[in-house]
DNA sequence: AGGCAAGCTTACATTTACCTTAATTTTGCA
DNA sequence: TGCAAAATTAAGGTAAATGTAAGCTTGCCT
């Protein structure tokens, strides 16, 4: 349990993302935010870094080696000289990989591009935790989020209703996770099942709607009329957002 | 900001497997479809092979090594002749790595029998992620489409009118996808059949216009005179893009 | 004009995806 | 080890989504 509240903590981290492409910098924006990281901030080049890096502090910078107007080397010297901010660098080719083992900049990481969505993430995470853990401890707090009468609390796990509290188990937890991370937008139940069990599970269908409906349980009024937890046939599910779409 | 709801990348992608053994042919399928993978075609041969390559139009091959009446080198050579469809080697032996290696056929990867499921799923993954790079790119965004006072909200599957919000379902959420990525342009009945039910559809001509008919219901404010999804008689339906085209 | 084919509409039948409950198995913990 | 909680499996039920059919309308061609 204490290790998921460490993990949504990482994904506070405001990221700032330097690319020269717009592509590139669009995909990298749309994995992190689709894995939890919600706060991102995009630089094309290295002036553009440098405005936003002072504007914005961010606590975490993803780095293309090759840049329009300089290079990522020199300017995470910069940024290094004036902050510890953890830095993972994306090379383009196998041949940047030698420098940056070479010239032992302190870069915390390095992707070589193509890269898998979920190598980015992981990645990611490890030198987010890698470097902000004495301090990510200390900040355990979490929006609660409200579902009309009911207060769901993602740092205790807990459930408050009118009529008292409950305590999620660790699959509802990571389903509502989830689906919060989601929430207004459909999530396929092949979506939710990685969440829950991982990438490599053989189970039977039925598992899943048995936890929906354990959870629905918990967090609906009436569980049989679902009004926050949707299904959407033939799609997925859905939790309404505070704007309930 | 956008979540992809649907399987919009790579395990959109038709995949060839060919082996010899029904057992593995089998195994192999259910590891794929288990980890999302939703389009499997099975060959036993090389002739089996070469007749689904050129019906199905594989966007990935899943190739064994041996195979009784011919072997996997030069099949792959055969289909690399004609096409830059990636392929995944299984081979038996450690032997056929060096070949493998030596050869420089170009083989996008290859695994080493026996393997571990989750190790298939990963090495086929990266291999279609460096192949459909750009693609996946593409397909990644879904912003909220405008049809005069409707919205259509591909990410929660809504439907937004002035009089209320609606939910789309499966088939109409399939169409309308489908529509979409070609608006402006007309997209035949033999083309949406396929996207909302797949190449192997037995069915009743009517029943496109039953589900085509339900959609103008949902986004049309006069669903007997659309102004949006329109027929275009003898060819198909087209749906109008922002510019009224 | 009139006939024909393509498409529309509506009501009804059927299917299938999902729900529900309960029994069984597994897991975590003392 | 044994108990309690959680997770999974299983079976039967249900309604929304989908499919079917039959009669109707529209546009096109001679």
């Amino acid at each position: 349990m204490s290790v998921v509240i460490h993990m949504n903590d990482i994904f506070d981290c405001k990221l700032l993302i330097v690319d020269d492409e717009p592509q590139l910098r669009r995909m990298v924006s749309e994995i992190l935010n689709r894995d939890g990281f919600r706060k991102l901030v995009t630089a094309a080049g290295c002036n553009d870094a440098r405005r936003l890096f002072a504007a914005e502090k961010p606590e975490g910078i993803i780095l293309d080696v090759a840049l329009p107007d300089g290079d990522g080397f020199s300017l995470m010297r910069e940024f290094r000289a004036v902050s510890a901010v953890p830095v993972l660098f994306l090379s383009a080719r196998d041949e940047d990989e030698n420098r940056l083992l070479g010239l032992g900049l302190g870069a915390d990481d390095y992707i070589v591009k193509p890269f898998l969505p979920r190598e980015l993430t992981l990645r990611l995470r490890a030198v987010l935790s890698r470097a902000y853990f004495p301090v990510v401890l200390r900040q355990t707090e979490k929006p609660v989020f409200r579902l009309g009468e009911t207060e769901i609390n993602f740092n205790s796990g807990t459930v408050s209703t009118p009529t008292g509290a409950l305590t999620l188990t660790a699959k509802e937890y990571a389903l509502l996770e989830k689906l919060y991370e989601n929430r207004g937008n459909i999530v396929t139940g092949d979506s939710l099942c990685r969440a829950a069990w991982g990438d490599d599970l053989y189970g039977y269908e039925n598992t899943l709607m048995v936890h929906i409906r354990r959870l629905r349980e918990k967090i609906e009024p009436q569980p049989s009329a679902p009004r926050f937890l949707l299904t959407v046939r033939g799609l997925g599910y859905k939790l309404m957002g505070a704007d309930n779409q």
